[in-house]
DNA sequence: GTAGGGGCGTAC
DNA sequence: GACGTACGCCCCTACT
C-alpha cells in the first residue's frame, strides 16, 4: 500500500488541443477566446489535486521546426493550420503553468516528446515512478517497470501489459511498430500497405525493423514481402522520425520539479483578466475565507481520542497546504492493528480512509498507513464504529462485516446540499476553499479530513440537518452494504430463452416495417425513421424536437397506419433486450446474482439510486415487462418477498397539508382515486364510473408533480377546458392541497429552500432565472421535492427499523429498495408472523395522522411476489 | 475508435 | 414550455 515517489511528465499540447475541441467557445472580458485555456486549467487542476504527483514538469512544443524537419521535410507538412481562435491562446498556457507551481521546459530544436523522454530518463535514475500524460501512442515506447502512459481522457494508465495489450506488441518493440505502420497526423509514411494487424504479426517474429530487413528473404512471400521491400528507406526514415530522444541538453534537477503549492497571489489576478470566476472560486473557494465556514482546519472537537495537543494550522488564506501535524504518525501492518485494536472499546470512533496511496486509519491520537491485505483490514475493523468518506464503498473494498457509522462526510454534504456528490475533492474546496490540500501523509489526510467534518457539521447545525444524517442517512449505510453484497438471485436461462424469443420478434418486426416503408433503415435512429416516416410516407407529424420530427410515444400512437404500430412493437421488444434481457445476466457474479450499487448521494430530493445495473426500472407494465420480473428469483427452497407502500405520495400529501377530505378519505380506508372522484364529480363513492375514476386517478398522479392544465389534458386526451374544469373542481373540494402548492412555492421563492417532513432540504435557485420556464420548473420542483423527499425518508427509516428484525440468521434478508418497496429473500418455511412484523414496521415508521399502508406478496419469483 | 449530447423508454 | 425523480440503451456527431 506504500508507494515509491512520483514524476509526472505532461505532453501539453496535446492537452490544450483537446481542451480547445471540448470546450464551447468563451472569451474573456477583454474578447479574449479563452476555451482552451479554460480546458487546459479544468485539466491541469484536476491533476494536481487528484493525483497529487511528488514532481511534476509541463513539456512545451517550440513554434519553430525540430531537427525532425531537416530529417524529413515532409515531417507534419501535413498539418492544417492552427484554429484562428486558438492562436491567441497559446502564451497563456505557459504563464498559468508557471503561475500554477509548475515546472515547464521547451528547448529549441526538439519537441515536447523529446523533453518527456530526456526527463523520464532522469526519473528512472532517480528511482522514481514516471508517468507520461498524454494520449499519443508514440510514448509507448517509453513504457517499462517504472514507467507508465496515462491517457487522462480515457483515463487509462498503460504499463509494459496493458501497452501489449493494446497496440499488440510490447513497449521495447513499439518504435519498430510505428516506424511501420506510420502516422498520418504527423505526416509519417511508414510501410505502405502495412497497418497495425501486419506490424503486429511481423514484429511477433522478428525483434526489429533490423531484424525484418536483414531476414527479408524468409518473410513469405505474399504482399507483405513487396510491400516491405517497396518502402525500405522509408521505413528506416519513419524510424529515425518515431525516435523519441533521450539525451536533449536540459539544466535541471528533480527539486526543481517538485509540485508547489499554488500561490493565489499570482493566479489570481490571471483568473481575474481572463473572466474565470468560477474557477477562482473553486480553487480558492468564497474570496473571503472567513466564510468558508472552517479556513483554520483545527481538530475536531468529536474525534474521539486525538491529540490534544492541536493547535491551530495555517489558514487557507496563509498558505493551503499545511493543516499542520495533528496526530502522531506510524506506518503499520494490518496484522498489528488488530491486535492493538483488540482491547479498546468498539464504539470508539475509528477513522478509515482510502486513496490512491492506500489505507490511512486513525484513532487515539495516532494516524496510521497501513500494510497488509484487504480482507485482513476487514477482520481488523469488525464490529466498530467507523468514520470517513463513502464507508459503503469502503466497506465493500474491504470485505466488512458488522460496523457502524459515525461520519460519513460524501453523506455529510448530500444531507447539507442535495445533489450529486462524488468527489472528497469537491468538498475539500467547497466547504474548506482548497484546492490542493496537502495530502501526503497520514496526519495530513486526516487533519484535513476533521477540517472538512467541522466545516460540514457547523452548516449542518444552523439546517438542522444533523437529525436526518445521524437517524437516516448514516445508519442506512451498513443495511444498503449488506443488501449489495447479498444481491438477488437471476435465472439466467430463463433470460437467454427470452432473449432468443425477442431477436426472433425483433426481427419479424424489422422486416416488415422495411416492407411497409419500401426500403432498409435504422429503425433505431430517430432521424432516418423520421425522414421515411414524416417525409417519405408522409404520416402526419406531431411535435418537433430540437434536432427534427419527434418519433416517441405519443407520436406514433396518434398515427393511424399499421407501421406505426409495428415500431412500437420493435421499440419495446428491442428496449427490452438490450437494457434488460441481454444486459442483467453480464453483470451476474459466478453463483447468478446480481448487485446493485446503491447511490445514496446523488439524487436532488433523498431519493437512492440504483446502478449497475439500475434495479429500480425493471419493467412490470407490460406482459413482456412482466416476463423479465419472473427472472428474478428465490433460490431452492427460499421464496422472494415484496412490501410496497399504498398511496405513500398521496398520504403524505395528505400528511403535509392536512386537507380534511384528503385525510378523511384515508382514514376510512376508501378506494383513493374514487374517492377523488367522488369529490369531484360530486356523486356518491357508489356512483363512481370508472370513467370517473381514471380522470381522478390522473388528477391525483399529475398533483405532485406540480402538473399543469396542459399536461393533464394531454393525459387524459381531453380538451383544455375540460382538465381546467376538473382541476378547478379538485382544488375547490381540495382547498388545502391547492394553498399547500401556492404557500410552499412562496416560500421556497423567499428562502430558497424546501424541506422534508424530516428535515431534507432541497435548495432551489431555478427562481433566479431570467428565464421563465425553468422558473417554473423551479416552482414544480419546490412541490414535488417535499413529497417525494418525505416518502424517501419514510422508507429509509422503515429500511433501518427493519433490518433490525430481519437479516442473515433471520430466514428474511433485505435485497433491493424500489422507492416504495421493499424486497426481500426468504425462507420458505418463514413464519407469517415475521412478515406481519415487517409489516407493522414499515407502517409505523412515522407517527402521522395519516394511516401508513404497506401490502406483503411472496413468491418463487419477484413478479410473483406481487 | 471514442466521448458526449440527444432521443427515447423503463421504473416509482 | 407544458409532469417530479432517476439510469441506460442506441444513434449521431465531431473529435482522434
Amino acid at each position: 500500500m506504500n508507494k515509491k515517489k512520483s514524476l509526472y511528465l505532461v505532453d501539453v499540447s496535446s492537452m490544450f488541443f483537446r481542451a480547445f475541441y471540448a470546450v464551447r467557445p468563451l472569451s474573456s472580458p477583454s474578447g479574449l477566446p479563452v476555451n482552451a485555456i479554460y480546458g487546459f486549467l479544468t485539466m491541469t487542476i484536476k491533476l494536481l489535486r487528484e493525483i497529487r504527483p511528488d514532481y511534476i514538469a509541463f513539456c512545451f512544443d517550440r513554434p519553430e521546426p525540430s531537427f525532425r524537419k531537416d530529417i524529413d521535410q515532409r515531417y507534419k507538412a501535413n498539418r492544417t493550420e492552427m484554429p484562428e481562435d486558438l492562436v491567441p491562446q497559446m502564451p497563456w498556457f505557459r504563464k498559468l503553468s508557471e503561475a500554477l507551481g509548475v515546472k515547464c521546459f521547451d528547448k529549441l530544436g526538439f519537441e515536447a516528446d523529446d523533453l518527456i523522454g530526456t526527463l523520464t530518463k532522469l526519473g528512472q535514475k532517480e528511482g522514481l515512478d514516471v508517468v507520461i500524460v498524454s494520449g499519443d501512442k508514440d510514448f509507448a515506447q517509453l513504457i517499462n517497470s517504472s514507467v507508465t502512459l496515462y491517457d487522462t481522457m480515457k483515463d487509462v494508465r498503460y504499463d509494459p501489459t496493458l501497452a501489449l495489450e493494446k497496440w499488440g506488441v510490447p513497449p521495447e518493440k513499439m518504435i519498430d511498430y510505428l516506424a511501420l505502420v506510420g502516422d498520418s497526423s504527423d505526416n509519417v509514411a511508414g510501410v505502405a500497405g502495412i497497418g497495425p494487424k501486419g506490424a503486429q504479426k511481423l514484429l511477433a517474429e522478428y525483434a526489429s525493423l533490423e531484424e525484418i530487413y536483414e531476414k527479408l528473404p524468409s518473410v513469405k512471400p505474399d504482399g507483405t514481402r513487396k510491400k516491405l521491400e517497396a518502402s525500405r528507406d522509408e521505413a528506416f526514415l519513419s524510424k529515425r522520425l518515431v525516435t523519441i530522444v533521450q539525451d536533449v541538453p536540459l539544466d535541471c534537477s528533480l527539486a526543481e520539479m517538485q509540485l508547489h503549492p499554488i500561490e493565489r497571489e499570482k493566479v489570481l489576478p490571471l483568473f481575474e483578466e481572463l473572466g474565470f470566476k468560477s474557477l477562482s472560486r473553486q480553487l480558492f473557494g468564497v474570496s473571503n475565507p472567513a466564510e468558508a465556514g472552517a479556513a483554520t482546519p483545527t481538530e475536531s472537537a468529536v474525534a474521539s481520542g486525538a491529540s490534544a495537543s492541536a493547535e491551530a494550522g495555517a489558514g487557507a488564506s496563509e498558505s493551503p497546504l499545511k493543516p499542520g501535524p495533528y496526530w502522531a504518525e506510524s506506518r503499520l501492518e494490518i496484522s498489528e492493528l488488530q491486535k492493538l485494536l483488540a482491547t479498546r472499546d468498539p464504539s470508539k470512533e475509528i477513522w478509515v480512509l482510502h486513496s490512491e496511496r492506500g489505507v490511512v486509519a486513525g484513532f487515539d491520537g495516532t494516524a496510521y498507513q497501513l500494510a497488509g491485505s484487504p480482507e485482513d483490514l476487514g477482520r481488523a475493523l469488525e464490529g466498530r464504529r467507523l468514520s470517513g468518506y463513502d464507508i459503503k464503498d469502503f466497506a465493500h473494498r474491504y470485505s466488512l462485516g458488522k460496523f457502524e457509522v459515525e461520519w460519513d462526510a460524501r453523506l455529510g454534504a448530500y444531507v447539507e446540499h442535495a445533489g450529486s456528490v462524488e468527489s472528497i475533492h469537491d468538498l475539500f474546496t467547497k466547504y474548506l476553499g482548497l484546492a490542493l490540500p496537502d495530502l501526503a501523509s497520514a496526519s495530513q489526510w486526516l487533519a484535513w479530513n476533521f477540517a472538512l467534518r467541522r466545516a460540514i457539521e457547523s452548516r449542518l447545525e444552523k439546517s438542522n440537518g444533523m437529525k436526518v444524517l445521524k437517524e437516516l442517512d448514516q445508519p442506512l449505510v451498513p443495511v444498503l452494504y449488506r443488501m449489495e453484497k447479498r444481491g438477488i438471485l437471476i435465472d439466467v436461462e430463463l433470460l437467454t430463452g427470452f432473449s432468443r424469443e425477442l431477436a426472433t420478434d425483433i426481427q419479424s418486426f424489422e422486416a416488415q416495417i422495411h416492407k411497409e416503408c419500401g426500403e432498409v433503415f435504422n429503425i433505431g435512429s430517430p432521424k432516418q425513421l423520421g425522414q421515411i416516416l414524416f417525409g417519405k410516407m408522409g404520416l402526419p407529424s406531431g411535435k418537433k424536437t430540437k434536432t427534427g420530427f419527434s418519433t416517441d410515444n405519443e407520436v406514433l400512437e396518434a398515427i393511424d397506419h399499421p407501421v406505426a404500430k409495428m415500431i412500437l412493437n420493435w421499440r419495446e421488444v428491442t428496449k427490452l433486450k438490450s437494457t434488460y434481457v441481454d444486459a442483467i445476466p453480464q453483470l451476474a457474479d459466478a453463483g447468478g446474482r446480481v448487485h446493485t450499487t446503491f447511490n445514496q448521494a446523488h439524487t436532488a430530493t433523498g431519493r437512492l439510486s440504483s446502478v449497475n445495473p439500475n434495479l429500480q426500472n425493471i419493467p412490470i407494465r407490460t406482459e413482456r415487462g412482466a416476463h423479465i420480473r419472473k427472472s428474478f428469483i428465490a433460490p431452492k427452497g427460499r421464496m422472494l418477498v415484496s412490501a410496497d407502500y399504498s398511496q405513500i405520495e398521496l398520504r403524505i400529501l395528505a400528511e403535509i397539508t392536512e386537507d380534511p377530505g384528503l385525510v378523511r378519505a384515508f382514514e376510512q380506508g376508501h378506494d383513493i382515486h374514487a374517492a377523488t372522484a367522488a369529490e369531484i364529480f360530486e356523486v356518491p363513492l357508489s356512483d363512481v364510473t370508472s370513467e370517473m375514476r381514471r380522470q381522478a386517478k390522473a388528477v391525483n398522479f399529475g398533483l405532485a408533480y406540480g402538473q399543469g392544465v396542459y399536461g393533464l389534458a394531454e393525459t387524459l386526451g381531453v380538451p383544455r377546458a375540460e382538465a381546467q374544469a376538473i382541476i378547478l373542481r379538485y382544488f375547490t373540494r381540495f382547498a388545502k392541497v391547492k394553498e399547500y402548492m401556492t404557500d410552499t412555492v412562496e416560500n421556497a421563492k423567499k428562502v430558497g429552500y424546501v424541506e422534508t417532513l424530516f428535515g431534507r432540504r432541497r435548495y432551489l435557485t431555478e427562481f433566479e432565472s431570467k428565464n421563465a420556464a425553468i422558473r417554473k420548473f423551479g416552482e414544480r420542483a419546490a412541490i414535488n421535492a417535499p413529497i417525494q423527499g418525505t416518502a424517501s425518508d419514510l422508507v429509509k427509516k422503515a429500511m433501518i427499523d427493519v433490518e433490525r428484525v430481519t437479516g442473515e440468521g433471520s430466514g428474511l434478508e433485505m435485497l433491493l429498495q424500489v422507492h416504495d418497496e421493499l424486497v426481500f429473500e426468504a425462507d420458505e418455511g418463514l413464519a407469517a408472523s415475521k412478515l406481519q412484523q415487517v409489516r407493522e414496521l414499515m407502517q409505523g415508521a412515522a407517527n402521522f395522522k395519516v394511516p401508513l399502508v404497506a401490502n406483503i406478496g411472496q413468491g418463487p419469483s419477484w413478479q410473483d411476489a406481487h
